[in-house]
DNA sequence: CCAGTATATATCAAACTGATATATCATGCA
DNA sequence: TGCATGATATATCAGTTTGATATATACTGG
């Protein structure tokens, strides 16, 4: 097999924006990068070992008296290169795995009510998290608008960096990466009222 | 781990429809379900091995003189109670992994004409795939509206059904899923605009 | 009659997933 | 003070999934 090993960028790439550990890693793409992208521990410390042997980062123990064991990786300039070769490579088209779509697509022989039943469960679930990611929306234009961090965003700042400026930077990208995601559940929504038109008729 | 085997599903609702081989499985997926699912022959005939073992599927030969070996499979009345089941189960929340979206987000740092070249190539990449969308959209409108089946969709038929009422239904599911992806690629269309002005302010 | 393509089944190494095991430190509260 | 709960942190692994490839037959046009 040809292998993609995405995670392995995933990973640079993360740690182009400063040192992190394993654990930090796994937080930040749960937190910032969820609504498009996901990872998880089996692939997260592998790859972490794998690029420390291909030199394209370094592990270093950092034990903060009286905290937990921690293993910081930095990226290096062989890592910053391989990072920058990926971005100018061609991007792969967004790939859906999409549970509902497949069981409306499969219900087109029974009777019309389970079809129904089905969108507006989907549309509950894609109505409850626009609001979570409305929510979202409005803490970060806020904090873009007063340039204040509330409480909500400094857990992920404090992984993400320290200085104000970069607070900025990484607030917009959060944001602009979370408008993505709403886009994607408006129309989601918008499907749905379509659906649900077509089916009555 | 407690696996997921939505592929047992799949190929159960697709022989809801009628007896498959597992080359017609494959074909039915990637032609009409694309946009929101995928499946692969390492998947299909693994899967479709058990089902026979757990009763819930029949393989017969179908040898036409002068064609190639066919196993043909048909859900039995135990795998349509297991296919019925599932519907009613909870729906996973669409899974989504966008490479862009993980590229942009990590360039964040970099010069901005490095994100507006990836925003315009994704844009491309979107407005292709729409214009395909599209076409494959007017096509089955016009299938449904007259009645005629034209050879660009016989094909698909062919596997799907045989009776001209199961094609009206089967081109309303496929137009109804296709206007999913449309309103998905259109909801892209839109963030990249969205995105470009906010870059060049 | 031959090359290229479509039909069709099958397999496998490599990659990925999600759950779990382990351990330390912080916090509140009884 | 002790003790449950939860956050921090690293690590592993069986079970699943992926994508590529091997094999073979039939069809199609030049």
């Amino acid at each position: 097999m040809a292998s993609k090993q995405k995670t392995k960028f995933a990973v640079l790439g993360l740690l182009t924006w400063k040192p992190m550990s394993g654990y930090d890693i796994k937080k930040m793409v749960d937190v910032g990068l969820s609504h498009f992208w996901n990872e998880n521990y089996g692939q997260i410390y592998p790859t972490l070992e794998q690029l420390v042997r291909d030199g394209m980062a370094t592990k270093k123990e950092k034990r903060i008296t009286g905290q937990r064991q921690r293993f910081v990786y930095a990226i290096t300039r062989k890592g910053q290169r391989a990072f920058s070769d990926w971005l100018s490579e061609p991007t792969d088209a967004p790939i859906v795995r999409n549970e509902l779509q497949l069981k409306f697509f499969l219900s087109c022989k029974l009777p019309a009510d389970q079809s129904v039943r089905l969108i507006n469960e989907y549309r509950a679930q894609q109505q409850g998290m626009l609001d979570e990611y409305r929510q979202s929306e409005n803490v970060l234009r806020q904090a873009i608008r007063d340039e204040t961090y509330p409480d909500d965003l400094s857990r992920i700042f404090e992984i993400a960096n320290s200085s104000d400026k970069s607070r900025a930077v990484h607030c917009n990208i959060f944001l602009l990466t979370l408008r993505h995601g709403i886009h994607a559940i408006e129309a989601r929504l918008a499907w749905c009222d379509e659906v649900l038109e077509n089916l009555s008729r």
